[in-house]
DNA sequence: TGACATTCGTTCGCTACCTTGCGATCTTTG
DNA sequence: CAAAGATCGCAAGGTAGCGAACGAATGTCA
């Protein structure tokens, strides 16, 4: 956190984090949070997906997307029904009401373009190897301790 | 947030996320979250500290820093005082359980090394050079908005 | 000096992440 | 088939982030 001399692991998060807050304000109009739209993006490209599947798709813990859920539950985007096959599982749909605020939505896709655009492709190919590599021994660290 | 074929925004989330479990993982044991641990390794490398600097120092809200510090004190590791000079703010310091239980806190720069270690510094240095740019570049764009 | 603006910290309400623990429901196995 | 184990979703409780609104203290300037 020392000024002017910020370790990878702090831009990191600094990065994360800017990029998250143009999300997040992007989509305040329409009272929606960055990983409720990756929902609505999910279910909209996909169709309709089994609960347990998406949150593998999103990486999101069971508990953390059963919130995610309820909350969309509650605005009437997102319908969820118990799967016939499997009890346990629920399987979400987009509502009318989910798939016409998708289609007012607007592209997002200039964050990335603003944040990364310009940017050598080698350089970028480092990045994303760099911090796949401390990713993947940070989670193998995690996994053994 | 496609497998195989993520991007850089979804790199620096997974690496920022991974490299805080590990972070709470270690600190779980001493009943303290990263940030609360950022909290007491500033004071305890700069002494007391004025509120506000400390959330200019952190990056942190002021909203967010609020309830860190409230937790804190109600753990009576950190004592809030107001400054005689300006009744507005408020100084923060260690008290003696606080300095206590930092001494006897494990060293945790073994979770930059497991990440980043071995890595070439030039990597390194594009790495930080492009998130840098990135978030500079996101940043701008939040505060025209 | 008095009116207005700014700053600092708090509180409230929200998103989103986690772990733990639970009940219900498969699945496997003795 | 029954018992044991695994899996799915939910609820509760904790950490950490945000914006908005507020009171108190402080600055500014006509």
């Amino acid at each position: 956190m020392e000024d002017e001399h910020l370790t990878v692991g702090a831009w990191t998060k600094r990065c994360y984090f800017a990029g998250r807050a143009l999300m997040d304000a992007t989509l305040r109009p329409y009272d929606l949070g960055s990983t409720q739209w990756y929902v609505l993006w999910h279910l909209a490209r996909s169709g309709p997906t089994v609960q347990r599947d998406l949150g593998r798709a999103l990486e999101l813990e069971r508990a953390t997307l059963s919130g995610i859920i309820a909350t969309l539950v509650r605005k009437g985007l997102v319908q969820q029904s118990s799967d016939g096959d499997d009890q346990r599982q629920r399987l979400l749909t987009l509502t009318t009401a989910g798939e016409t605020l998708w289609r007012d939505l607007p592209d997002l896709s200039f964050i990335h373009q603003a944040a990364f655009d310009g940017i050598a492709e080698a350089d970028l190919a480092t990045t994303i190897r760099v911090l796949r590599l401390a990713t993947e021994r940070l989670q193998t660290r995690s996994r053994k301790a």
